[in-house]
DNA sequence: GCACTTACGCAACACTGTTGCCAAAGTGGC
DNA sequence: GCCACTTTGGCAACAGTGTTGCGTAAGTGC
């Protein structure tokens, strides 16, 4: 069988609903469960009431999702009263997915079981300016190592996160920052080609922020991954969803006017939050980029109302504790701030993720559930 | 039948879909292509493929939405090489809405049809400091009468825009701006007892986007609707959804920083948009207000990817030309501009829009659609 | 030892959209 | 006028979904 969910939003598709997407939905659904209950397992019974659906659907669908190896029943938790609830676990490694994060100066790319934990990473220095060939080659040569030191396991896909501005329903590049030379490659598809794999572009901050996502609960999580290196970015989440806008262009976040009438930034506009923030870092006030980038963020939480901001990207990671101190007292506890738990390994993991997502119900742009409007109510 | 679409994306509900979930999915589907066909109407195979689904279903599902008085036969279609198409179209009396818009000095109600089109309005002044049960009467009593004037048709609900900030889930106004005694005030339950009716309440701003949306295609429609008027506020449109955030803050524009160590707010920042917006109207500098708003515009559609701009509120349209062209400069053709067709109904007409949007699988923070995801490609 | 609770499967069922086939109603070539 | 062809749309049988009703397994508590 095949457990990717089908439940998406876009335009010029066909958004009818046939029994098989009905099927895939369910299914994406259990499976995204069993993947956030993780080592505890989860019971038929438990999920019925998560799902909405019978205990008897619930039956079904594992019983498809076992037959298929992505679900095997794991021991029996002890009775609350009556027969003892037996558990079903995801078997992580039914299938694996390949990340690849292409930065300016260093390529990594990471082999993630169906829990998205990493099971193999590489890491080699990058020419990004070398051009299309020298990089597609340095990927493959990397992802043919890695996959050949894991044995050679059967993988889905691969996701790929670059800098931006790119296009990511197309899969092709746009003019990078200070690499014109990429505009209009077509990435996701040569890239395919050479590894024989389906491939899934994406900026690097929508990578990082789908795995964030993926790591958190279902549903509900609307955060703000702030990305601040050599540039500043940020990636929205948005109801669990990952916010790309129409052409993959949000998250600018960088390029918000902060002083009117202040210095001039490439993007041709004056005062943008990013020449501020990264003048105050090459001048080495980090407290006071901290407070910039807290000036920010506090105009993003207030114009889309979202549970909490992330903090992640090298300039950040050199020094955590100042840019969350910094942060924080602009956003006066109006929403928690914290740096990304998992460090420089944030972007590739999310770009394993890019790959696996869709299988739990958790594509990008797409919804993830099914249930009568709450908002209204009988007088 | 009961073609309430039962989509919808949410914390702590229940995703599941079982075969109820996937009719009224399908059959608000159809109804949201017969509304958009409007006058037009639609032929069964057009229907068919513009579903994804096959004719037959296509057929079953017009069935029973004919049955039910939503949707008739309307003539037939110049034949095109075959046997001509008979068309459909939705029945606007079939079912109505009320939109009622509490602002701070005056009310206003509307009735109307599945269409969205008011069928009757009515104005009233009114004091909305004078507590909760002056302006419950006042509602149904304007209420009252709107619906005898109109021959007392068979409405589905109410919905309710009001100044925020405000909880839409709960139906519960928070600590409005100037009229503090109405904090925690339970207003959907109130007047859905007072009316007999479901209620649903919602910020202004959201009311007036999501009946804009509405009128735009399906999907895919991106915006921002910017309300400059006593105060300035947003209502957001992200892939044809309502964004409400979390707690039915989202839209904060106003507070936005653009101007550190600008003048304080109330809001207790420095540099706000509002103050530095509204100074700028109060000394009748319209063009410098305008520009203001388009840098502020201009820092959204940076962040969020958006496709255009609609500007709307009292102080805008008594100058829109000045307003839009101010704006148009400062975002340099990236995205359209332009000025809400309704004028001042766009909020009435979006609150009556609450009720009905459900109908047709549009439910403000709801999915819409199912579809393979396209991002992905086998090389 | 017995009543009760909880977990879960089997079988029959209701209802969804799908498939195969056919009728209706036009156009266009001869 | 006739016939082939295209397009629209309905009828009937079908496959497959989740649901319902009921029975069984396996514990707890008195």
């Amino acid at each position: 069988m095949r457990p990717v969910s089908t439940i998406g939003a876009g335009p010029g598709t066909h958004p009818g609903a046939n029994l098989a997407a009905l099927r895939d939905h369910n299914a994406a659904l259990v499976l995204g469960l069993l993947r956030d209950a993780g080592e505890r397992g989860a019971s038929r019974a438990e999920l019925a009431v998560r799902t909405g659906l019978t205990p008897q659907a619930v039956s079904k669908i594992t019983g498809r999702l076992r037959e298929s190896g992505f679900a095997a029943e794991a021991g029996r938790r002890a009775s609350t009263g009556g027969k003892p609830a037996t558990l079903l676990r995801l078997v992580p490694g039914a299938a694996h997915a390949l990340g690849v994060h292409l930065d300016r100066d260093a390529l990594t790319v990471t082999l993630a079981d169906l829990t998205g934990a990493a099971v193999a990473t590489r890491t080699a220095p990058l020419a990004f300016g070398a051009g299309g060939d020298a990089v597609l080659g340095a990927v493959a040569r990397e992802v043919a190592v890695l996959l050949a030191e894991a044995g050679a396991p059967a993988v889905l896909g691969a996701g790929v996160a670059a800098p931006g501005p790119l296009d990511h329903r197309g899969g092709v590049l746009h003019r990078v920052t200070g690499f014109p030379q990429w505009d209009g490659f077509p990435l996701r598809d040569a890239l395919g080609e050479r590894l024989a794999l389906p491939v899934t572009l994406d900026k690097d901050t929508n990578a990082a922020a789908l795995g964030l996502a993926l790591r958190g609960p279902r549903d509900a999580a609307s955060f703000a991954y702030l990305h601040l290196g050599t540039g500043l970015g940020a990636g929205l989440v948005l109801g669990g969803r990952v916010h790309r806008g129409a052409r993959t262009g949000a998250g600018e976040f960088g390029h918000q006017v902060l002083r009117l009438d202040g210095p001039p930034c490439p993007c041709g506009n004056r005062g943008c939050l990013e020449v501020l923030c990264l003048a105050a870092v090459a001048a080495g006030d980090t407290a006071r980029a901290a407070r910039l980038l807290g000036v920010g963020a506090a105009n993003l939480v207030r114009l889309l109302d979202i549970d909490h901001v992330l903090l992640g990207g090298r300039t950040v990671l050199a020094d955590p504790d100042a840019y969350v101190r910094g942060v924080r007292a602009e956003l006066a506890d109006a929403v928690p701030v914290g740096v990304v738990p998992g460090g420089e390994r944030t972007v590739v993991e999310g770009a394993a993720e890019l790959v696996l997502a869709p299988l739990f119900g958790r594509a990008g742009s797409a919804a993830t559930a099914l249930h009568p409007d709450e908002a209204t109510r009988k007088g």
